[in-house]
DNA sequence: CATGAATGAGCATTCATTCAT
DNA sequence: AATGAATGAATGCTCATTCAT
């Protein structure tokens, strides 16, 4: 009866709402002071609640991580997948992947960290960090969406041939690198880079 | 009396081999249980030794990781910089960079992820992770190197005109790729990979 | 607006009905987890309402404990009573009493651990524990009408003299005896205890 | 290296006397406020340290109150039985050890408490109840001695046949009734009681 | 050089209770 | 009459660090 936790039976609209605002207060403490220092206790304080109303809200910090990651990766996700629908040929989707990608973090540098800091810290209760849990591609739908593109292109003649899950990897690689390398945000900016990454990428596939 | 910590007076024989001790054992640590749970308990466990030993000396254990850290860089450095130094020409000298680097991960597993977890768990005491420190060229030898070999191909006409910093960023975003994500280690084994990245960069680079 | 706690200002039927409801949780939860771990959140779990329903219905777990100690010392004290009423010597009555006492047990195991669990869990509000406090004669019907028995029998000869109070208190701590220690089912079953203990009484209360 | 918890590697002498003294603030905060409310925080208080020293010198709450309840039998034990054995007949024998089990109460009601407050109150990590585990004779040093005195009893004739284990019982019963009944205590005084108690026993079990 | 002993601060979590609805 | 939402206080426990030996 008090299991809207992990059964989550019809949340109420102020449940709900408590739960967004507990899972921003949480990016927010991320993105501040790291995970290794986001207690539920700095959580709490950002939220202007009681730490008490956290557990109250999720069955507990792992509980609550996850559902953070699911969010951050979901939100990210909706933003990068609806600019690549919105080309035509492989060669506009792979620019939109990379341009949407980048800018999604420009624009929300806070959520960007947050997304590294539970993926880098945060383990599975058998102490697997989730950076090796390995995501596949049913999991994570940016890499299933960035295949497809290389695949069709070279379905359709506008790809040279190569290893697409090595081809993948370099460009989300590359993209990711923007994300936690900050010394190169002082020397490049992310037009730049987004172009340099493109036109480099282009020229690698390009037959 | 704190001499020996941080400004390292004289370090004794046997003051620095119990220190390489500890250090070894924090990357044994890092590697089986990760960041947030390496308390200096449990890497004074694993050395053997109590933990008031390892407060002797270190400062701290922000001094400790930074040492890990540092002792970290510059074995693997050393590494790839030792094969690179042993091809003559640009391009040799890139695929010695690539290889090396992806290398040297596949031969030291351990070392690897003692190093992802200091950089995406560290933070100094203005609180700013380690990975958005960024680290300039000066401090970084291996993006250093990269870059010059960048460079010293453009300037002999080997590789075309592009963003150096840029190209650099890329390379070293798909060298770390594989470092973090295990899906694609299930999915490409390193000699492949390697010879992808190393095509795929030849050809966006040349001329 | 507090009234129909303590009280009880004419509680309705179907509050009386709840309150009764709440009890047989509240003992069923001492059987399951122990008086330790009956938290509120435990006992609202097995009555399939929400905590605060019981914070409306008893003034405060205190108070509710005391109701359910009530509830198990009447109903016990009402079995075994009504059992000796209907033998008419005492020697009869003396062995209805043990018979019956021990019999009670047997047929209501998770109300006998209830009981023990609140007896020796529970505390007055100046932190005396319920088992020191003393069970006047005038508090235990069942110590009154065991003392009653045993004089009676002394007055009509049946019994030799002895100090009522002690002997009572020995078949007491025999049946108790029972009660506690679990071992003692495993090694000898109810009806042969129930035997041995009348016949030695007898033994050692006969003239 | 850290763990004297629960391997006891040589136990230094200084390490031995705070767990003497963390384990008799433990039976005092017990008598005082009652197993439910002996946190470790109330222990430490009247010990007069930190609670984390409790938790450095105990594995856990549980490792604490298994200590010391065993340091509870052990020493009763030990007093009753040194008595028990300087008497020569079973009849001696028995009084010794009813009269003995008294005295220790009246002698040590603190003990006595803290003894009882830990049996009916602590629980297995499966959450069986200690006053359920069922203390075999094997285990219960006093049970054995009594049962050996019963039995070596009606071997050389001085006992009539009866059920060995049932008197067993019978006597523990009685002997705890007062130590649980504190009306009693008023009631009686402990030689009166203890007299009656050896008078009626060896009325039923004289031959 | 090395350790066992000790601590204060912090942790996630549970609790009984209150209150607006 | 009943509940979900909320909290302050308390819980057992771990931590990095200090210090006398």
């Amino acid at each position: 009866m008090d299991n809207h936790k992990t059964t989550e039976n019809k949340p109420s609209f102020i449940a709900e709402a408590r739960r967004e605002q507990i899972m921003e207060a949480a990016i927010q403490t991320l993105d501040d002071i790291g995970f290794v220092n986001a207690s539920l206790a700095q959580i709490a304080k950002r939220a202007g609640i009681s730490t008490a109303l956290i557990s109250y809200h999720f069955a507990d910090k792992f509980d609550l991580m996850n559902h953070v990651l699911m969010n951050l990766v979901e939100r990210s996700s909706a933003y990068v997948l609806e600019r690549v629908h919105q080309a035509d040929t492989p060669t506009d989707k792979l620019n939109a992947f990379i341009v949407a990608s980048l800018a999604y973090q420009g624009t929300h540098p806070a959520r960007n960290t947050a997304l590294i800091e539970i993926v880098f810290n945060a383990r599975t209760t058998d102490n697997v960090p989730y950076y090796k849990l390995g995501e596949d591609e049913e999991e994570d739908p940016l890499l299933l969406e960035l295949l497809n593109i290389l695949r069709e292109g070279q379905e359709k003649g506008e790809f040279a041939e190569f290893h697409t899950d090595a081809m993948a990897a370099l460009i989300q690689g590359a993209i990711g690198e923007y994300m936690f390398n900050s010394s190169l945000t002082k020397k490049i900016d992310l037009e730049t880079y987004s172009m340099e990454l493109v036109k480099t990428v282009q020229r690698a596939a390009k037959r």
